[in-house]
RNA sequence: GGGCCUGUGGGUUAGUCUGGUCUAUGCUUGUUGCUUUGGGAGCAAUAGACCCUGGUUCGAAUCCAGGCAGGCCCA
């Protein structure tokens, strides 16, 4: 009867989190790891529907931007890849040239693009002219096309975007939905007149990022990247990194501000009003499966998945209880659940012929908010039990049940977003030191699976010191600067830039 | 890129070092029946495995080589 409940189905502790997060995935039905590629899991249809719901939210909010959903293509002709090396080595060079060379990092990697990307090199038996890949991401086919769509500034802003799935043939350890070969994307680009449009697109993307991270429940860090660390030929890069519980950050979001660096590669340009040719501004927006992987990292317990319900597959499940008892439970378990479902929400109704307990557990693994009770003795008494998945039950009367759950369900928001903040509070931590020293090691400072938020104005080889010395990554410099100037850790210059170094999935 | 480790029913695990008793163990899961239903009940029956290919040997889950797959560590 007391048998510890957590060994049952083999949930590891939460406090282990790097066998808790690969078991969860699993256990509660999310995917199945067993099919025999590295880094390509099997989607569940729980998993599967998450992400939609996920999917969803993203969709939602591209319709209140006015972006509008494409599909290109998978596959790549390799040709189309020259523009996007040229481009890239020019944009380095160019960078290298107005930079004192001792101011770079030495282990700069070359574009290895063509290293992380599956190859179609046959078609049937024989070898294809052109080799063609399986997009990484989507600029290349997207840009070819629009450079054929854009012809004058009354075709502009352009606003695309599109969910679909893209590959990168990772060689290091891959982990559900964290890192993995096949990635369920999604990603938006726009096309504007000039650099204000696109100025305003990135706020825009940013907004977007907030209210995303806000309905999943979820804190992050937003950063401009460092400079070696921007996407392949963007101006710059912004990124949202959420703090998972064991101190790492995973980066769930990026826009990018081209410029106009990609539309010369690509031949992108338009006719203004006065018949001048002009360049176009370009940035993009991206997301993926990443998002699922933190809200079952930050939001789950020793007991399962907590999903919010924003995203929850099922957000109330109605458990029969004693049904055959009494001929009236089954009735009012289908009219509860007919009521809740015209209101919008996703309910599910628990038929099972096993012990209610049995019923808990398997729903509690899976991380329903909200679970009702409905027995003899409830009917008689025209109230029924609802249980929290972030604890605790409560009576509810079956008169008004849909506009008090749909309180319950606010209130499980809100104790996520409660939980996830006083976690990542504990986890992002101001720097021990005030100046790196040189010679001297400070391992001792540097605590396993913290953030640490810095001053640092130094330029690329500071950041390798920093890096080197800290054993982190830098995740880059924040929109929130401290308030008052404090002295570089290395430089020793003071300044009021806020940046980050954490380790990074 | 370099190094280390592992592969037994759906999951987990014993056996591998020291080849034969393995016709492969326990738990869990699945299926069937009885029973049971307000937080993992019980009984019975039943199903299901040595990663692949070679080699050594009278004999291989066990030893060797290669492949495939997975995991870990370092750059």
């Amino acid at each position: 009867m007391s048998r510890p409940s957590k060994a049952k189905r083999g949930i590891p502790p939460k406090s282990d989190f790097n066998s808790w997060y690969p078991s969860i995935v699993e256990i509660a039905d999310l995917v199945d790891k067993r099919y025999p590629i590295k880094g390509m899991d099997v989607w569940k249809p729980y998993g599967l529907s998450a992400m939609c719901l996920i999917d969803s939210l993203a969709r939602s909010e591209m319709r209140r931007t006015n972006h509008q959903e494409y599909r290109f293509p998978l596959l790549v002709p390799e040709d189309l890849l020259d523009k996007e090396n040229s481009l890239v080595s020019r944009l380095k060079a160019a960078r290298e040239a107005g930079v004192d060379p001792s101011e770079l990092r030495l282990d700069e990697e070359e574009s290895g693009f063509k290293k992380e990307v599956y190859w179609v090199t046959h078609g049937g038996e024989n070898e294809l002219e052109v080799p063609m890949f399986l997009r990484p991401t989507s600029e290349t086919p997207m840009y070819s096309m629009f450079s054929l769509w854009v012809r004058s500034h009354a075709d502009l802003p352009l606003k695309t975007f599109q969910i679909v799935n893209t590959f990168r043939y990772e060689t290091k350890q891959t982990r559900s939905f964290i890192r993995v070969r096949e990635i369920h994307f999604f990603e938006a680009h726009t096309v504007h007149a000039d650099q204000n449009g696109a100025d305003s697109q990135i706020e825009e993307d940013a907004e977007m990022v907030r209210r995303i991270l806000r309905e999943l429940c979820l804190p992050s860090i937003v950063c401009k990247r460092p400079v070696w660390d921007t996407f392949p030929g963007a101006w710059y890069t912004k990124a949202a990194d959420v703090v998972m519980p064991n101190g790492r950050t995973l980066q769930v979001a990026t826009y990018h501000h081209y410029r106009d660096q990609w539309a010369e590669a690509f031949d992108l340009t338009y006719e203004d009003s006065e018949g001048n040719t002009k360049s176009c501004h370009q940035t993009t927006f991206g997301m993926s499966e990443r998002l699922l992987g933190a809200v079952v990292g930050m939001h789950g317990d020793d007991n399962g998945l907590i999903m919010p319900p924003s995203v929850a597959p099922f957000q109330v499940i109605v458990m029969p209880i004693a049904a055959h008892t009494d001929p009236n439970v089954t009735a009012a378990v289908e009219e509860l659940s007919e009521r809740l479902t015209n209101r919008g929400l996703r309910v599910e109704i628990d038929f099972r012929d096993v012990r209610p307990g049995v019923k808990h557990f398997d729903w509690e693994i899976k991380g329903v908010p909200l679970r009702v009770e409905l027995g003899p003795r409830d009917l008689s008494s025209g109230k029924c039990i609802v249980s929290l998945r972030t604890g605790g039950k409560v009576e509810v009367s079956l008169d008004d049940a849909p506009s008090k759950i749909f309180e319950l369900l606010d209130s499980v928001s809100d104790e996520l977003r409660l939980r996830a903040e006083k976690l990542v509070s504990q986890l992002v931590k101001p720097f021990p030191l005030e100046k790196i020293p040189h010679d001297d090691s400070f391992e001792d400072k540097i605590e396993d699976g913290i953030v640490y938020e810095l001053p640092f104005s130094g330029n690329d080889s500071d950041a390798e010191i920093l890096e080197k010395k800290t054993g982190l990554t830098l995740l880059g410099e924040s929109d929130r600067e401290f308030d008052s100037d404090k002295p570089c850790v290395i430089t020793g210059n003071l300044t009021s830039k806020r940046q980050f170094v954490s380790k990074m999935y």
